[in-house]
DNA sequence: TTACTAACTAACCATTTAGTTAATTATAAA
DNA sequence: TTTATAATTAACTAAATGGTTAGTTAGTAA
C-alpha cells in the first residue's frame, strides 16, 4: 500500500492559496502578512516564496482565482437560461449576490483595487471583470432586442446590481447590530437575507428596465 | 504692527488633518505613513502625536470630517428643497457624486470600515452616517405621502445610490483606460462625467420610485 | 527679568515585515 | 545503491514603521 504522503507539492501549493484567500479576503492585502499566511497553513514561509513570486504575486492568484469563480458560476447560469433575459439576469443578480454573501470582504478588496487604477491588478482577473460586464451587456441586449426592456446603459446597470449588493454584504454585520438596538424607526433591513437581497433587487431592476411602450 | 507668527498650533494642526485627509483618502489607512504625513506638510511627526493619540486617531479624525462634509451638504440641499421629494432626491445625488468625485477613494475607505463591522469606525462618524441615512428616508416618505414615489425599502434605495456611485467613481480610470483602446463594442461610459452620472442615476432611480397607478 | 508653558525638534527604540540563503530531507529515476 | 532534483526548513537581513523621549525654542504672564 501506499506509504503516507510527507511531501506533496500541490497540496501545499493548494494550501497555500485557500489561506490565502481566506486571509486576504477577510483582513485586505496590506493588514495580512506573509508570515501570517504561512502560519495558517501551517507551512515554511519560504514555502510561499517557493511557489509564487512575491506576496503581491500571491495576492494576484487569490483575487484571480475569486474573479475566476464567479465568472464561471454566472457564466453556468447564463447558459442554462439562453435567450430569456429576465431568467438570465434573476440568474445573474442570484449568482452574484451568492458569492458575495459567501466572501464578504471580496466587495472592498476589489474596489480597493479600482481605486487604484488597477495598479496591482493582474490583468487576468481584470480581462475576467471585463466578462463578466460583457455576459451583463449580452443579456440586456437581449432582452431589448425582444422588446423586455428599455435601452439603457449597460455599465450603469452593472454597477447598480453590484454596487447594491456589495454595500448590502458589506454592512450586514452593522445593521443586524444598528437593527438589535432599533433606535427610532429606522428600517436598515437588518434581517434581509441573501434570497431577500437578491429579489428585491432583481425586482427593482426589473422595473427600471421596463420598456416603455 | 504684530511680529511674523512663528508658531500657530491652529494652523500646524489643520495642517495635518487636511495633509491627512489628502494622503489616507488617496492611498487608504495601512498604505499612509505617520512619516509620510509629516514629511507632506513639514511638520515635525512628533507634532501628530502632540495633537492626536496615534495614528488611527488622526483617522478617525479624518473620516469624521469627510462624512461631516457630505452630511451637512446634503443636509443643506435638503433643506433649500423642503417637501419637493423629487428635487430633494435630485440634490441629494448629485450632491453625494460631487463629493464621491472629489475624494475618489474615500469609497474604498468607508467600503473597508464597513467590512470591519465598524471596528476601527469613529462612533461620531458612524452616526453621521446614519443622520445622511435617514435624512433619505424622510425625502422618500414625503415623495410616497405625495403619492410620487411608491413604497420602498429606503435602505436598499440609498446602497442603489451610493453604490453605483461608488463604483463610477472608483472605476473612472480605469474605464477611461479601456475606453481609449476601445476594443470590441462594449461602452464602459468612459466619457461620462460627474453630471452625466448623476443625472442617469437620478433617472433610473425615479423610474423604480414612480408610484404605480 | 524671571518663571512658566505651549509648540516644536532630533534622535532613537522596539517591532514588524517582505524577502533571502544555505543547508537538509524526501523522492524518484538511473 | 547511487544520484539528481524537487520540496522544505531554520535562521537570517535590511528596511520601514509606529511610537517615545529628552531636550529646545518661542511666546507670555507676573
Amino acid at each position: 500500500m501506499k506509504e503516507k504522503i510527507k511531501r506533496d507539492a500541490v497540496a501545499t501549493k493548494a494550501k497555500i492559496v485557500n489561506n490565502a484567500i481566506q486571509l486576504f479576503s477577510t483582513k485586505g492585502f496590506d493588514a495580512t502578512s506573509v508570515d501570517e499566511i504561512a502560519q495558517a497553513c501551517g507551512v515554511n514561509k519560504a514555502m510561499i516564496y517557493y511557489y509564487y513570486k512575491n506576496k503581491s504575486g500571491l495576492y494576484e492568484e487569490v483575487m484571480s482565482t475569486l474573479m475566476e469563480w464567479i465568472y464561471t458560476q454566472v457564466n453556468n447560469s447564463y447558459e442554462k437560461n439562453l435567450h430569456e433575459p429576465l431568467l438570465s439576469l434573476k440568474a445573474f443578480i442570484d449568482t452574484y449576490t451568492k458569492h458575495a454573501f459567501q466572501y464578504p470582504y471580496f466587495p472592498a478588496l476589489l474596489l480597493r483595487e479600482l481605486s487604484d487604477s488597477g495598479a496591482h491588478l493582474a490583468e487576468k482577473m481584470f480581462s475576467k471583470m471585463r466578462q463578466i460586464f460583457r455576459l451583463l451587456s449580452q443579456i440586456l441586449k437581449e432582452g431589448e432586442q425582444l422588446g423586455v426592456f428599455c435601452e439603457v446603459k449597460p455599465m450603469m446597470v452593472h454597477f447598480m446590481i453590484i454596487g447594491t449588493i456589495n454595500l448590502m454584504v458589506t454592512t450586514q454585520a452593522l445593521r443586524e447590530k444598528v437593527g438589535e438596538s432599533n433606535e427610532e424607526n429606522l428600517d436598515v433591513c437588518a434581517q434581509c437575507d441573501e434570497e431577500e437581497v437578491s429579489a428585491y433587487i432583481f425586482d427593482k431592476i426589473i422595473k427600471m428596465l421596463k420598456a416603455e411602450k
